[in-house]
DNA sequence: ACTACAAAGACGGGCGATGG
DNA sequence: CCATCGCCCGTCTTTGTAGT
């Protein structure tokens, strides 16, 4: 990381404008800019002669060599990623005067299939082993506990368990406020187990010393709020002591809501309860429910079985 | 039903506070 | 004082929304 009185390369300075323009005029969220700015930076090497950034001698080709070169053996998921970052770089430069033509329109398309894969879900004492996992008797435990609550039994994400403030909890109506992906904010219910794993967390678990108004604080000090990889960390942790295999905060989304369909509750009261904006992205969980189904339908009467 | 855009989460590696 | 392990950071992957 530069200090504050080194001068900035040419790629640098470049891209530390290109990040404002991002939160400035587009109006992307911290985590998204950087995610482009990193692309921009990988692209911007390829393109340093002699020290000096050189958008003069920029070809189609150029675009379709990088875009190959940074794809290869990564996901299609990234790959996309890395397209739409360079369009968009691409159209940056090109209202700065950097390149004449707006070359985004260059950038080749990445063909993906959406849905190929299926989220698997815990079995329900799957689920208990978990969180019986977690030593109640101490404060990590404590902690640890409620946030697993917080994510098998509401749904949560791992970064709404993060942000989650004291205030957010109203304790007299039983619900909880939920800063959600997208900047949205959002009221659920919230069931006595939980609030009571909650209540106990605060009461023994939260130290005294802890630093601003999230719930959930590092166990060690400085007692600050958790930053991202701390809950996914809490739930490895659990799985690991729960002799069960790897697994991220994320898991325990996916369970709740293919228990919910698997239970035949219907499917926009699912997407309620998660919080989906568009019952499409719920409709995986359908198909999660429909595969259950062919495998348990595999041996067909009159079969081998 | 597709692609593009956006904002998450997962994960390996390593740092450093902490408690022995 | 030093080994441990909870946590942070950087990189890659996955999930979610919008427009056509």
């Amino acid at each position: 990381m530069a200090s504050a009185h080194a001068v900035l390369s040419p790629s640098e300075s470049m891209l530390e404008r290109y990040r404002k323009y991002l939160l400035d005029v587009r109006g992307l969220v911290a985590t998204s800019a950087r995610g482009y700015v990193d692309v921009a930076r990988a692209f911007a090497v390829t393109r340093v002669a002699d020290g000096e950034l050189d958008w003069k001698c920029l070809r189609p080709e150029h675009l379709i060599q990088f875009v190959l070169s940074a794809s290869r053996g990564r996901s299609t998921g990234t790959a996309k990623l890395t397209v739409t970052a360079l369009r968009s770089l691409l159209i940056y430069l090109h209202i700065e005067g950097l390149i004449a033509q707006p070359l985004d329109t260059a950038v080749p398309s990445v063909a993906g299939w959406r849905l190929a894969g299926l989220p698997c879900a815990l079995e329900r004492r799957d689920v208990q082993r978990l969180l019986a996992a977690c030593d109640r008797r101490t404060h990590h435990g404590q902690r640890d506990f409620a946030m697993l609550m917080l994510l098998a039994r509401l749904g949560l994400r791992a970064g709404e368990v993060r942000m989650l403030k004291l205030d957010d909890i109203d304790w007299r109506a039983g619900e909880l406020v939920v800063r959600g992906k997208g900047q949205r904010i959002e009221r659920l219910p919230l069931p006595a187990d939980v609030g009571q794993a909650l209540a106990s967390y605060l009461r023994r678990g939260r130290p005294d010393t802890a630093q601003g108004r999230t719930v959930f604080v590092r166990t060690r000090a400085p007692h600050r709020a958790l930053s991202s990889g701390g809950v996914t960390e809490a739930v490895a942790a659990a799985a690991s002591r729960a002799g069960l295999p790897h697994m991220g905060a994320h898991r325990l989304r996916h369970t709740l809501a293919t228990q919910m369909v698997r239970s035949g509750v219907a499917l926009p009261e699912v997407a309620q309860v998660l919080r989906h904006r568009r019952l499409m992205t719920t409709s995986i969980y359908a198909k999660v429910d429909r595969e259950g189904l062919r495998l348990l339908a595999r041996p067909w009467p009159g079969g081998a079985a």
